[in-house]
DNA sequence: AGCGACACTTACAAAATTGTAAGCAAATGA
DNA sequence: TCATTTGCTTACAATTTTGTAAGTGTCGCT
């Protein structure tokens, strides 16, 4: 968890008033965050199944990452209780909103990374 | 330095060839570089003139970042050893083609911050 | 009742980033 | 020339992120 009397957190959160790319950034920075919601954006899907879909990822990683986007409202995890039940990952409007901006980050990656492969 | 050994590190190296929206991510992401960037995209400085711009850097995670995005070839550092020197930092084309990128995650923070304020 | 799959959580460790406080060499400027 | 500024670097510590391995509780099935 962060501290939030560390001097990296007051720069971070000054950053933020100063900087709204440092803001988005921040909301969509860590290691498979963007993966998840790339996934995310072709269909909502389960914890298992983002497993699977994502190779590599620990099961702790994993549940980190998409609490930290459930908390940044980026996605919404629907358990529906009533009809027993399997949560599911889903994006929220504002997780949607953000496909453009991911949709230029890989426009830029696709022109100018050394080697490049899909997406 | 990176452990260039670590799953950490082939795990990034993976994500980059699967998305090249996170191997973007990966050049702008650190807690300062969008502001450096942000501020030579208005015009070049001096490394003393970023420190001013630049309220709460150091001067050791200025000069990492520096070096890390020069690395990354996103800036230029002229230090024009003919005419006495005065090292100058300015973004190189491969930087200023990042502008469409940071104006769409400034585009997004705006609208999307909490508590919205300037840039 | 017992078993396995699923969706996590926990305790711990390694690695990576950021910050603190100095120091240091070259280039001014008086 | 000699103190001062400028542009860094170094040693060290705190913080933060990521990974490893194991465990827990609920559900459905047999």
């Amino acid at each position: 968890m962060r501290k939030t009397t560390s001097t990296n957190y007051e720069n971070e959160q000054t950053l933020h008033e100063f900087c709204s790319a440092a803001f988005t950034l921040s909301v969509i920075s860590g290691r498979w965050k963007l993966t998840i919601l790339v996934k995310l954006m072709e269909r909502e899907l389960r914890y298992g199944e983002l497993k699977h879909a994502i190779p590599g990822i620990t099961e702790r990683v994993l549940a980190l990452q998409l609490k930290a986007l459930e908390e940044d409202q980026l996605l919404l995890k629907i358990s529906d209780d009533t009809s027993g039940h399997l949560p599911m990952y889903s994006l929220s409007p504002l997780g949607r909103s953000l496909e453009p901006v991911i949709r230029s980050l890989s426009a830029w990656g696709t022109t100018h990374q050394p080697i490049q492969n899909c997406r």
